[in-house]
RNA sequence: GGGCCCGUAGCUUAGCAUGGUUGGAGCGCACGGCUGAUAACCGUGAGGUCACGCGUUCGAAUCGCGUCGGGCCCA
């Protein structure tokens, strides 16, 4: 039996009622197991970290994964589709630490490693479980029982497989390189760690001396004055000009000769505040390079005597503060590779602590670099080198998790040597599918192009072990691919292969040696990296890889250009060679109203709890699937989710009215079929579900191309346009007939047909209404149906039923109506009276109407339609104007005579007269030009434009039409009165009506049948002076009119 | 500083790849209608320098160049 729904739309209850449902049936299980043996889809879930809550972008992203998903299902994809965490890494050690007032990694240390692993495991485990139940309240289906996990056995293994293979084919690398560091995480943090914003830095312009020649100095400028003491060279330009000046404040005597950039001369004396100069020699870059200076601090820092400091060329300086550039082989990239280039020292006197060690001189010695940058400048100043200094605002890096300035020092750390593959990469990308297009061939590309090496090692605890043991005694080493391998090389069982444990493990070096891990662990983005292979459980499982790999389709944000889709891309190339996935789907970010980012700070964060708690799961899914192409950016909005959510009311508020109807005469949908009424059906019933079937191939084309906003717009256009404001309106009448009557079945079938259908089309987007309607209309007729509308196999648009020459005739039809309605305005005639006549007439060709005139007839409420051939306009009224200009010359003093008779004259007759080619009025002759002829509508017709035409309105009352007109009125009345008693619609009524006017009592006298039958009325007395008596009375003013009505149940 | 994307009514947006009759909607606002979906629903109206500038063209929201603003990524 299908169930009466009471009430507006109550997310809150629907869904927790259809996840209840979900639940305790396995549907979710049930859905996938069915399609078992169709064509694979092999989805891969870009991990979420596991922070513990999630947020709008987060939900964003599930959602569009969701609804994907359950549309492949329903077109009968074997799906897989595991769930992923992202657990391991520096947000979580950092959180651990924080929790336990930790400082330093000596503080760790001190508590113990392993008891430091064993509370990031269960931080993390925790903070999954909250998630997961926030992704599921949203109502994203993927395998949540069985999710992949970073940090489990297998999935360390797959990593550790990956860097073996990775070793094999001679991409893995360890390197003294410059790395991005953090000082208080104590590691290296890879680029796409790195998160910039304004800081506040020194700006300081420093003299270097030049040796040899007295008072003459090589201008830099930098922003970092702690990197001066581990200055080993100076870099120019080849092809910029420099100058040599001479420079005096107040006294010629202590003149100095300046080495700067030409362009860039008087910007550095003014920085200095010299009074003047003069230019003692100009030369090319090129012939300064090999020139030595002395290093400013060389009597602080002894190791600087060592050093030989000299000028060298590099085309990355450029033409800004000083022309030249200050190089530290051991605290910058750029510095580091022409260090490597050119023979210098990579001098780092800095430590993993970020302090100066030994090296620096006892000064230095064990101070915090950025906090020495204000002693360096006062040592050099001392020393009369600095030339300048201020402050500067500028974009400076943090370590994206504690915030921390990074700075650049240069350690041992282990690389994927991707810049070797990069054209690899590049040619594999071109074989992947992106949506948009250009998230591949333009954003990725772009980054791949310029793409460095990976630094993979990280100098941290809770990640996965680097799998690379080294030999104490020859250095050989050997990469371990799997637990089963450690175990056969060393010996040892290890029963989790995070650190410490996995430290301890030794292995047997060919030359005798013992072998031990280095103390490194993964860069937390090889992590998921691996997740596609990883997810399949290879290598520890070698068939599942061979049906499924690689993705069919993976979706993430576009941050994620640099981040999952590159890091996967550079873990399955140097293990694979290929790319391990097929398709990509970029999509955006979620912003405030203002277009600007969420953040606490601002507080403009809104939260999906929030959403949902406010509107629901299902408006949160439409809404954010509605609002902009994936790729693009979502502009949040609250009034546009208060609209989604109308949206769902208006589709509710649809589905549920008819019920009452259905239930009342016992509608079987299985004994009345719309095969069974197919006689009944009228031209609406048709071209509602030539509409429903439309509908079903938009959505399909749509999704075809991920363009989830043209396929949940169309949807919402559907349910306002076609469903509620049309098709209801006009169907309503047929369920109030009272008989076993086929043209109300046919109604009904029609309907149970279209939401039905609905459901199927709805179910990706809003799963928990869909659902729900499903469960009533279809599993509540139907006990043999699918238990659930997300079993059911999508609805392919069925072809027989699309007429689209009746879509066509529909939409004109509106048009008229809407006309129509706007022309009753304008004449002040309300829909509730009829009118006698609407007459259409179209300026083009128009479809047939034939067998919609009767629509059109009752939802304009007119008697008749008729529809004129094209151009032809009902008679027009003809008005005859003088035109004095013309007039005045050729009667001169009569003129004014003339103009009053023909004011007087009969402008048909004139007009005739004047074709015939003779108009004499009186005995004046009057000439064509003398007069204009205007045509007027008349009186009793109003006239409105569509797109194809005008339509007029005849708005005469005659005596039917007004008794039509008042019985409407006092029927309305009545009903409303019913309402207020909160009648049953079968309820029988007495009514009582005083009406002093005779003429309009006379009227309604003819419609008391009808009044009484629509209003179920047993007893219906109408007088001037009646006792008005019953349960309700009220009075009422119909136009100018009063009245009275009592009623009381019959 | 560089790459990519975005910028249309007060707000959210369609249209832009293939330039062509007065640039469509929804919300909000004003006025009106409907009243057996009713703490709903419908109509009409006002509201637009299509971010700005230059160019291509008979014709530009649409194509090109530049500027400004927003986003992501990089330096």
């Amino acid at each position: 039996m299908i169930s009466e729904v009471a009430g507006q739309y109550d997310a809150k209850e629907v869904e927790g009622r259809v996840r209840k449902f979900w639940e305790d049936r396995g549907i979710y299980a049930l859905a996938r197991t069915m399609r078992t043996g169709g064509r694979k889809f092999f989805f891969v879930d870009g991990p979420p970290y596991t922070t513990g809550r999630i947020h709008l972008g987060t939900a964003w992203n599930k959602i569009i994964k969701d609804s994907i998903l359950r549309y492949r299902s329903m077109n009968g994809f074997e799906i897989k589709d595991r769930a992923g965490w992202d657990m391991h890494g520096l947000p979580i050690e950092v959180k651990v630490e924080e929790h336990l007032g930790f400082e330093s990694k000596k503080d760790i240390e001190t508590y113990g490693v392993d008891r430091f692993i064993d509370k990031c495991k269960e931080f993390a485990l925790s903070q999954k479980d909250q998630m997961t139940e926030q992704f599921r309240t949203l109502g994203a289906w993927l395998n949540w029982e069985d999710p992949y996990m970073t940090l489990k056995d297998e999935y360390l293994e797959a990593a550790w497989w990956t860097l073996k293979r990775s070793d094999e084919r001679g991409l893995l690398e360890r390197g003294f390189r410059v790395v991005n560091w953090c000082p208080r995480c104590e590691t290296a943090i890879a680029d796409a760690e790195v998160e910039y914003w304004e800081e506040t830095d020194p700006s300081v312009y420093v003299k270097f001396p030049i040796v040899g020649e007295e008072k003459t100095f090589m201008m830099i400028w930098t922003t970092t004055p702690w990197t001066i003491p581990a200055n080993v060279g100076v870099a120019v330009h080849p092809d910029f000009e420099y100058s040599k000046v001479r420079a005096w404040k107040d006294d010629l005597d202590e003149a100095e000769i300046l080495i700067i950039a030409s362009p860039l001369v008087e910007s550095v004396l003014r920085e200095g505040r010299y009074k003047d100069y003069e230019v003692l020699d100009r030369f090319r870059g090129t012939e300064l390079a090999g020139l030595e200076y002395e290093h400013p601090l060389a009597d602080l820092i002894p190791a600087q005597r060592e050093i030989v400091h000299k000028i060298h060329l590099a085309d990355f300086v450029t033409a800004e503060n000083t022309g030249s550039v200050h190089i530290a082989p051991g605290h910058g990239l750029e510095d580091f590779e022409l260090g490597v280039a050119e023979g210098m020292e990579i001098f780092c006197p800095v430590g993993e602590d970020g302090r100066y060690t030994k090296e620096a001189g006892e000064k230095y010695a064990g101070k915090y670099v950025r906090a020495a940058n204000g002693e360096v400048d006062e040592d050099l100043a001392d020393r009369g080198l600095l030339l300048a200094e201020g402050e500067i605002v500028h974009r400076y890096g943090h370590c994206w998790r504690c915030k921390t300035p990074i700075i650049y020092i240069a350690t041992p750390q282990w690389f994927l040597k991707i810049s070797e593959i990069r054209d690899d990469m590049l040619d594999e990308i071109a074989k992947v599918k992106w949506y948009p297009d250009w998230a591949g061939s333009a954003r990725f590309r772009d980054w791949i192009s310029g793409a460095r090496d990976w630094c993979i090692s990280r100098q941290r605890y809770w990640g996965i072990p680097l799998p690379i043991w080294i030999c104490r005694d020859c250095g050989k080493k050997e990469v371990i691919g799997s637990m089963e391998e450690l175990r056969l090389r060393s010996g040892a069982v290890v029963e989790d292969l995070h650190r410490p444990a996995v430290d301890l493990v030794t292995i047997r070096c060919s030359c005798g040696g013992e072998m031990r891990r280095v103390p490194d662990v993964f860069d937390v983005w090889f992590d998921s990296a691996v997740a596609s292979w990883a997810t399949l459980n290879y290598p520890g499982d070698q068939e599942e890889i061979k049906e499924w790999w690689p993705a069919d389709f993976i979706t993430e944000g576009h941050d994620q250009t640099r981040g999952w889709f590159y890091s996967q891309l550079g873990a399955s190339m140097v293990s694979f060679g290929v790319a391990p996935y097929r398709s990509v789907l970029m999509h955006g970010f979620t912003l405030d109203d203002k277009g600007k980012k969420m953040s606490k700070s601002i507080g403009n964060v809104v939260s999906p709890e929030e959403v949902v708690g406010k509107f629901g799961a299902d408006t949160l899914r439409l809404y954010v699937l509605s609002s902009n192409a994936p790729w693009e950016d979502i502009h949040f909005s609250w009034d546009e989710v208060g609209n989604t959510n109308r949206m769902l009311n208006i589709l509710w508020n649809a589905y549920r009215f008819p019920l009452p109807y259905m239930i009342l005469d016992g509608f079987d949908p299985k004994r009345t079929t719309l095969d069974m009424v197919q006689e009944s059906l009228r031209p609406e019933d048709r071209w509602i579900l030539s509409r429903t079937n439309t509908l079903a191939a938009e959505v399909e084309t749509s999704m075809g191309s991920y363009q989830l906003q043209r396929a949940t717009r169309a949807i919402a256009d559907f349910v306002l346009e076609d469903l509620s404001r049309w098709y209801i309106q006009l169907v309503r009448p047929r369920t109030w007939i009272e008989t076993d009557d086929p043209d109300k079945l046919a109604a009904y079938a029609t309907i149970l047909e279209v939401m039905t259908t609905l459901a199927k089309i709805l179910a990706p987007f809003a799963p928990f209404t869909a659902e729900t309607i499903y469960q009533n209309l279809v599993r509540g007729t139907d006990p043999q149906a699918l238990e659930s509308v997300h079993l059911c196999n999508w609805q392919r648009p069925r072809e027989e039923l699309i007429d689209s020459t009746l879509e066509e005739e529909m939409a004109l039809v509106r048009e008229v109506v809407e006309a129509v309605s706007n022309a009753r305005q304008k004449g002040g005639r309300k829909l509730r009276w009829p009118v006698a006549e609407v007459t259409i007439s179209p300026k083009r060709e128009i479809p047939e109407l034939g067998g919609l005139l009767s629509v059109l007839k009752s939802q304009t409420n007119s008697k008749r339609v008729t529809v004129a051939a094209v151009g032809e306009m009902p008679e027009m009224e003809i008005a005859l104007n003088p035109v004095p200009k013309k007039i005045g010359p050729a009667f001169k003093g009569e003129a004014q005579k003339v103009i009053e008779a023909l004011k007087g004259a009969d402008p048909l007759e004139a007009r005739d007269r004047l074709i015939a080619g003779e108009f004499m009025l009186g005995p004046y002759a009057i000439a064509p030009d003398m007069v204009e002829f205007i045509e007027k509508i008349p009186e009793n017709l109003v006239a409105a434009d569509f797109s194809s035409g005008t339509v007029y309105v005849d708005v005469t009352l005659t005596e039917d039409l007004r008794a039509e007109g008042y019985a409407r009125e006092i029927i309305r009345r009545i009903q409303d009165m019913r309402k207020e008693m909160d009648l049953r619609v079968e309820e029988k009524i007495e009514a009582t009506i005083r009406l002093d006017d005779e003429v309009v009592r006379g009227l309604l006298e003819r419609m008391r049948d009808h009044i009484a039958a629509e209003v179920r009325a047993a007893r219906l007395e109408m007088g001037s002076d009646l006792q008005v008596r019953g349960f309700l009375v009220k009075e009422w003013s119909i136009e100018d009119l009063e009245t009275t009505i009592a009623i009381s149940r019959g």
